[in-house]
DNA sequence: GATGAATGAGTGTTCATTCAT
DNA sequence: GATGAATGAACACTCATTCAT
């Protein structure tokens, strides 16, 4: 890793841990190994490193969300299939690997958190990726579902809220509470699991 | 008010926006309306006012959950009774309006969420508050219901958690997010009633 | 002892400690018991501790000093009597017991040594008390005793000369040096003993 | 001198006529000509300024003490020289010239005096370098005067106290005492040379 | 690419002191 | 006699940043 990477990843730890103001210079040079003068090589300021940040975070969510597009814009498949085929191993799988549990995610929703109520920018991409695209991408599945019968039209704003709230508190509760060990993580793919069983298969 | 609440107010205001490490003595003196050095009489140092809130905060919620317990424990309404009266009201009524929409504590929920990850203290009473009481709680409340034959024992478990994820993921929208507006309150209620309606009416 | 002396006691034991500036009116009244408010009910300022205890221990030094002289100025023994009766006897009992050893004096002497690098009144006061007068109540002592023919008159200057150094250098070493403990005192005593006991009876 | 000397000058004069505390960062910057945060990127802190002079004082008193000692251990010189040819020029030359009479010395045995009562590094320092070291060095010297048959083995112990004794009275009053002027300077010098010139020679 | 040296503004905190009660 | 409340000035120290090398 070069050092401006490294001074990124450095300060996304502390930023995210006890937000912008809170970390100085000092303390994300300490840690990479630097001395301050050097950090204004790679970046402008302070603000700088943010925005870097902010910037990656977003080409990586636009990653994501083009390829949640390429699934749900599939061909439909064939009637009667299970429906938890395509949906919950989307859901499971690519949401909660690629974002969820990323690192690098995992730490952006964090500092997102910790930001948002002193920060407009960082307000409207918390609540977007929070909020308001895991419940579209979501409802995009569903709405697929439909067409091949699975669930009657009229059930799946009910059932996608249901899903969408279910998750969220989960996401809340386990990955963005304390630090994000394999403990945490599989205590939110457990209560997933048990929630899609009941819900879907009981 | 005399100056150390307003101290401890202006503080809570400040904290809960930018975090207890971006705020200074300035800034809460300046909106104060005092000098530093008076501050320093009222509380020994920076730490001392966080302290203050979150003891202030602690015995708001004991009084809440000592209230919650009196209602709980009271005898059971007659059978056949609306099952809504009571858990619906208390829920509602009670929850809300002294706790997610009281000014205090909605400032110092954000204040938990933004500090929670350097704060282990805060983290503790962060989860307790947002997640294990008001599961308990409701817990409690259908338990209740459950003893007047509203509702089958082995469904409380899977309607509470409903309930609770519901509520959970509509507080950090609405409540735990942007300044709290009265749109938002309502938007909040609103939500709330159409999940009750048609999860328990319709 | 009332609220004053209280005062005057505990500023003297942490001036002489730590010099005067650094020690805080807080410091004090945190030791007395009083608020900072009540220190200035007895004294005009921070100043007017110090001054009351440099009058104090004027005062003291003048009963030594006027103690002393009426001893010299006592009709003289009758010849042959042992020369260290009167001499050794206040040597040692009086000026040791009432100056060097008495707390008081002891710790003015400290805050003295302390001060006197930048306070003038109190530089002139340390040489005084510490240089010139222990020697002028030698000279005036031995000067007594040649009277009575136990020293020639000429060996005198030598011999106060060499005991005033003695007594000094000890001075300086076990009474002005650590804590005032009694070991350090039954050192000075035994060094002031031996020398006296070589240097007039071996 | 560099900035970092240029700040340990400062502060040695201005610790040693006030004391460590009674200094300001402030004081020490304002006299130097820097900014107040200038002086923190030479020094951690205002403690680091006092432990890099006391590191400073050790290793010069460790080059005089190493010096002493490849003098004493010289082959004797033939017997019956005068006595004072090596032991007088060696007391009165180098340890007066590179220890007593040396700025920084003699600044840092003030700073010394006035920090040893609350500063038990200090003290033990001022002990060792005021009372322990010159009587050692003193007697090392005597003993190796005694092997060439000046003094006889037996009066050493108390000659050296004697001497001892004179000295330090002698540089408690003239250099340790006031500013350290040409005149004080020189009336230590004569009454060293009046002591010896009765003791030795007359 | 990196560093040594510097800075002005700001940090939390303590200082001696005042004054109405 | 004593205190609660306040203050302006000073305290040691950290901040993000600059710039010549």
């Amino acid at each position: 890793m070069n050092t401006r990477d490294k001074i990124m990843d450095v300060a996304l730890n502390m930023f995210s841990e006890r937000g912008y103001e809170a970390v100085s210079i000092r303390d994300i040079c300490g840690e990479v190994g630097i001395k301050e003068s050097t950090l204004y090589y790679h970046f402008k300021n302070k603000k700088d490193i943010l925005d870097s940040l902010i910037e990656k975070f977003r080409s990586h969510i636009d990653g994501l969300l083009t390829h949640v597009d390429e699934i749900t814009e599939m061909p439909p498949q064939k009637k009667g299939k299970k429906h938890d085929d395509i949906s919950l191993k989307m859901v499971d799988s690519y949401m909660i690997d690629s974002y969820l549990f990323d690192p690098f995610c995992n730490l952006m929703l964090r500092l997102m958190m910790i930001e948002q109520f002193h920060n407009e920018e960082l307000r409207v991409l918390y609540e977007k990726t929070l909020f308001t695209d895991p419940y579209e991408i979501q409802m995009s599945v569903f709405k697929k579902l439909a067409t091949t019968g699975v669930f009657p039209e009229k059930e799946i704003e009910w059932i996608v809220k249901e899903i969408h709230s279910y998750m969220t508190m989960l996401t809340f509760k386990y990955l963005l509470n304390g630090e994000l060990t394999k403990e945490r993580k599989k205590a939110y793919q457990k209560e997933v699991h048990d929630f899609m069983t009941r819900r879907f298969i009981a």
